[in-house]
DNA sequence: CCCTGTGAAAGTGTTCACAGCT
DNA sequence: AGCTGTGAACACTTTCACAGGG
């Protein structure tokens, strides 16, 4: 996804699509709370709701991890349970290394759904020696100067950055370097990684900024006017750097 | 999105696909980057490896907004950073509230990308009357008893919740019905908004299971075996709650 | 009769490749 | 000659609607 040519011939698998793995953890979630209230069964129509999307989806998204449904009755809650976990690979617990232990790294350390569901925080490392043997959620800040060491010791694959921006690239290609093929990056930057090694991204001014492009449609469509001003900004006669276009966005 | 019927007739506007909006933050970020270091113009080749996406689609997304380009030359930095943040509705400014200032709450609060770009924390909000009065990146946090004031007095069109999941989506409720249209959840929980109303949902645990995915795909591949006891399982005789079917996932 | 599982249709998003402007 | 802007092809995702097992 991040970088990759696709490598293998299709990457083999029994290919389930991007989509539905995006989605089998919000199923995984609905299904455990089930699960603590004992309730055997469960139809697509209920589980659909509990998870925030239409039934249609989920029993097609069901259908690539196979039939495990029961046709006038529904899905056994323990045993989709199991299987979604399988299929996500939580049968096995996953040490994780947290790098940069600001505000960010802190509220990621002490996140309980973290350390359930197959994660461990393996470590917890910082460039701040000031830092360094601090108790952070339990766990012991180390120094970054062992970051090498911490990951090949503990077998990591994952780790996760919640570093300033302006280190995070380094950070990743240290952590790549050393073993790690699987980077979750809170730092607003696009890190480079070569082909095999995934990177997803957490960022958070994006996410706003989506919002804010509803919003703005929002008002616009109930004034429908205020907006017909930008809206009748020149679409033609186009550049003009040499006047006086407005620049926002003062930092 | 989140729980739309399309009520009007197709949203009106000239529709640029939600795809491309996601992707605009992205390029306001890397055009940002290049106008402090003021470059005056950027090719879709350039920018698109800045922003980390490929040209062709980069040309396509710009497309939506209008010719914003010059042929043989490339794109005018300042102009298309104005274009964008209009785009987006970044030239005005957006008051956010933040509810449950715990670690995440804290962390949100002090992050620059966030305080930059348009949007302006106007209050921190904690059910926690120990919280109430202490600063936390400057700002004093407020008992969410004065909720409803906070966000009629100030015209809080955007929440963010950081809260824990037990109370998500009871604050989602208040703050909807004081007049919050859009809603960035951080809690665990699928929130049941009415119609208008936007929320989007970052969820850490969910980014590493789709990363464990990956990983688990990719050890499989190498060992070519390990896996195949995982595969073999039975695909058709499932069910069987009657017995030893392994449940993984404590709590 | 109920609810799953799934082909087929519809809708979105991405990539290609090149026409057309500067 | 170089680079944007865009139709057309392709790929992926969602939704529909119903066949078929329990």
């Amino acid at each position: 996804m991040a970088t990759g040519r696709t490598h293998r011939p299709a990457t083999r698998s029994r290919g389930i699509p991007e989509a539905t793995v995006a989605r089998l953890p919000l199923y995984l979630r609905a299904l455990t709370a089930l699960s603590e209230r004992s309730v055997p069964t469960v139809s697509s129509e209920e589980l659909a709701a509990a998870a925030g999307v239409n039934s249609a989806k989920l029993r097609k998204d069901f259908s690539y991890l196979g039939s495990y449904g029961t046709r006038g009755v529904g899905y056994d809650v323990e045993y989709l349970v199991y299987q979604i976990s399988r299929e996500l690979g939580l049968t096995q617990d996953w040490p994780v290394v947290i790098v940069g232990i600001g505000n960010l790294g802190a509220a990621l350390a002490n996140y309980g759904g973290f350390a359930s569901r197959g994660f461990r925080v393996a470590a917890l490392i910082d460039a701040d020696p000031a830092m360094a043997g601090r108790q952070v959620a339990g766990i012991a800040v180390q120094h970054s100067d062992e970051l090498e060491k911490i990951i090949s010791d503990n077998g990591v694959s994952i780790g996760v950055i919640t570093t300033p921006p302006g280190v995070a690239q380094q950070v990743c290609d240290r952590l790549v370097a050393a073993g790690v093929t699987s980077i979750l990056n809170f730092a607003p930057t696009v890190l480079s990684v070569p082909d095999g090694v995934d990177v997803r991204k957490v960022d958070l001014s994006i996410e706003l900024q989506i919002l804010a492009f509803h919003e703005q449609r929002k008002a616009g469509e109930e004034t429908a006017g205020e907006d017909a001003v930008a809206a009748s900004v020149p679409k033609e006669t186009p550049k003009g750097p040499d006047g006086d276009v407005p620049v926002v966005m003062p930092a």
